[in-house]
DNA sequence: TAGTGGTCTAGACCACATA
DNA sequence: ATGTGGTCTAGACCACTAC
């Protein structure tokens, strides 16, 4: 093969690099660690061809049944794509993690399940200190936050107001990008590119309020001005919030997919 | 060691009735399949000790190495529980299970999170062969169902109107109890107990609709009579559903804990 | 045709739980 | 002391992909 040597190269590198030295973690377990650390620095960026279970084999202290197992287990988490014959690729996540994530319409023309498309539009950004029902989740502790307001239009019909906050220490991305820049943005993706770290579980839950003065003269009221906002809490895999997001749902007909629950 | 004769029995008899003849799948995959299916059917309860990994090893045509893969899968997949030097056992998922299930309405006076209490009333019971949203996840085909129809009374203050479906051929104790003993009882815990059955996963949706006329006077109307209905459908290990439930959400404050999110 | 991942095996050694 | 699951190995065969 003509780019033998470069790969094994890269190969050598990335296990001078990642390889955990003495670490209390079995094999199969450090070699996925060397791989979702390698991953996260964009040692390894997306779409780009890991080495061979081979050469893994023999550039780690690892047997082919200890590699089978590890790139299996980080192929079950999806951080990578493995096709026999073809090899092992970096799973590309701005790909995969389609834009509508928490707002997933049912739309019923389509068999087999599919959603109604989505569009964004930012309204507004603010930077503040304030503390809110957001703050024991992000554990702000006086930290700054950023906000930011947007509109979701489901299905050219439905419009959603949206208001997500996020740490600015944590993700001061957010407080820098352009405004504009902001528009048709999938947030979650953004920070799956960002730090290449999947989110993988989400807090939700359905509130019932009054909203406040700035969101009312977008959505539809009910009863006594309460209407449905659903909460999501994106938690990383070490159990600290990512970012807080209230959605308030308009009382329209149509049917709003939550996933699949789990306790814990 | 004194069980063994009869371990080694039952292990066979799980062998014979539920591994998969011939099939497209591996055998670690029919491994899987086959717990699935018997753990759905109430063959091992929960709590049970499995086989260990040298008796499946020597009643299945699987080598240790493919027994250890699919009982890991399982492990992983929290259908089973494994302890180095103890055995495998079913999870047992009644215990994780408490009793307001879908209903958790947070109540923001506890300290660390907790729930406000929940009272049921029957109102009504019907079996019938009709058809409709809850046909498709149940695959009813024409067959009997069991309606029942609930008040859930929350924090004495919120009242939920609530629609139950189960299969009356898989469920036939709901048709038969008698009315008055349905009141306050828990379905969840109760087809856990009777079937030892673990509710794997459940599949919330969230719909905005016109209740119907026997609903509506039970619930607070929303804009245009449009109000929320949290829908669950509760599915099994082996991904049939059991269940088919409809809340419809009164316009009144609160906040309704959904759990945590997954997709796929 | 050569290389890749997918599956499966037989066997070894170890840490842990139970009696 | 025995049995259990957890890890790891070396090697085999196969299905698929790309060249």
């Amino acid at each position: 093969m003509a780019g033998g040597d470069a790969a094994r190269e890269l190969s050598g590198e990335f296990v001078r690099r990642y390889w955990p030295e003495s670490d209390e973690l079995s094999k199969h377990e450090r070699l996925q660690k060397a791989f979702a650390d390698s991953i996260a620095d964009g040692f390894w960026k997306a779409g780009m061809r890991l080495p061979t279970e081979m050469e893994l084999a023999q550039s780690t202290p690892c047997s082919l049944g200890t590699v089978q197992r590890a790139l299996r287990a980080l192929s079950q988490a999806g951080l990578i794509e493995r096709r026999r014959g073809s090899g092992s690729v970096v799973a590309d996540m701005r790909a995969k993690i389609d834009d509508p994530w928490h707002i997933r319409y049912v739309d019923p023309e389509i068999e087999g399940g599919g959603y109604y498309p989505v569009e964004t539009r930012v309204l507004d950004r603010q930077l503040t200190g304030r503390a809110g029902t957001w703050s024991e989740p992000l554990r702000q502790r006086g930290a700054q936050v950023v906000k930011i307001d947007r509109i979701f239009t489901v299905d050219q019909r439905i419009d959603i107001y949206s208001e997500f906050y996020a740490l600015e220490e944590r993700f001061p991305e957010f407080a820098e990008i352009e405004l504009a820049q902001l528009n048709g943005l999938n947030f979650k993706r953004m920070l799956s590119m960002e730090h290449g770290i999947p989110f993988h579980r989400m807090r939700q839950r359905l509130r019932f309020e009054a909203p406040p003065p700035h969101v009312t003269k977008y959505v539809e009221n009910g009863t006594g001005g309460i209407v449905p906002v659903l909460n999501v809490v994106a938690l990383a895999p070490n159990g600290e919030a990512n970012y807080y997001q209230d959605f308030y749902l308009p009382l329209k007909a149509g049917e709003l997919d939550l996933g699949f629950a789990t306790r814990n």
